[in-house]
DNA sequence: TTTGTTTCCGAACGTCTTGTTCGATAATAG
DNA sequence: CTATTATCGAACAAGACGTTCGGAAACAAA
């Protein structure tokens, strides 16, 4: 594939990570990447039309690879033989990686497109999981789960991530159905 | 007090309801509002500094109205000797006095303000109830309540309000730890 | 190395929305 | 009746958006 493609997309995703860390996201103007990211304006419209897809390159490109097994990683998480607990932690783990950048969206108007994607990978995820809990329907129950994991990451982001996902998860599991 | 200016809020209002049931409010312009109000340009901005000021102002509404014991009404469920479960009912039906905007707001990029405006209220709701549950940190448990509580109401407006207030508060219930 | 293709650059342009200004007009309160 | 205050709306400047296009540079493949 042509370098220079993967060389101005990671530019764009670099100054935007850069950026969202600085600036609240509704503040970041297109000029603002492509000034930082060192790049022509037509350029950036030519691998992205808005800023907003460019958020969605984003959040597609982080839970690909926290959702989906890549082969490459130690512990395969995602594997059928693996505990719900242990899929929810190696979320927990992986969202670390990138805390500045997720608080930064969190804390900004990208905070619904990001929730967006995450509920929508999360969602495949509990439906796998085929919970059951009498005199509550399954959608209501699946989207309780779901919502309340995405509830304690975001409060997770929102103290800075102090907390370790052991505990989190000790506490979820507290006061959830499962 | 001048009746001028109640009349033009009111309009203001009104036009903005009557938009964001029909369009994203996204792609609302403060002009769309001041062609649908039937107002002077310079008349909106004397009322609202932007159109996220006016969403604000209307949220403000909104949950004051529900959240604040309005003396008149004949069941006060805000009042000290009322239940968590009787409180959480009065918000449900509330709600569901402005089905379609609410629905609106939600589906759109107003939800972001609105469920600031919801967690905030809800918070101080959730906080005098001095609930605690053993191994788990009050500020986590509290988040948890209120957040199942945001998820649950977005959840049933997605799904136009079909579940009845009852049906929703049993299933919470179910799968909350109080 | 050569050749044909693809990407990048960036100035320039039209468009849209925002928020402000201001003088004239009309409604209001007291 | 009078002083005050709100509304109107045209006009304006500022800023961001998304597009266009021709030349320069980088690339892959032969």
């Amino acid at each position: 594939m042509d370098r220079r493609i993967a060389k101005t997309r990671k530019a764009i995703f670099s100054a935007f990570d850069a950026l969202i860390v600085k600036a609240d996201y509704a503040k970041i103007s297109v000029q603002n990447i492509i000034d930082e990211a060192d790049i022509g304006r037509s350029t950036f419209y030519e691998h992205f039309e808005t800023k907003d897809e460019l958020l969605r390159a984003k959040c597609k490109d982080l839970f690909e690879h926290i959702f989906v097994p890549s082969g490459t990683e130690a512990t395969h998480a995602f594997s059928r033989n693996s505990t719900f607990k242990e899929k929810t932690m190696h979320i927990l783990y992986h969202l670390l990686d990138d805390k500045k950048v997720i608080k930064g969206i969190l804390a900004s108007e990208g905070r619904q497109i990001f929730l967006q994607y995450f509920r929508s990978y999360l969602t495949v995820m509990v439906e796998r999981e085929k919970i059951h809990l009498p005199g509550v329907p399954d959608e209501f129950l699946k989207n309780h789960i779901t919502g309340s994991f995405i509830e304690t990451v975001c409060w997770w982001a929102g103290r800075d991530f102090r907390e370790s996902p052991e505990e989190l998860i000790d506490w979820l599991s507290e006061v959830m159905p499962i």
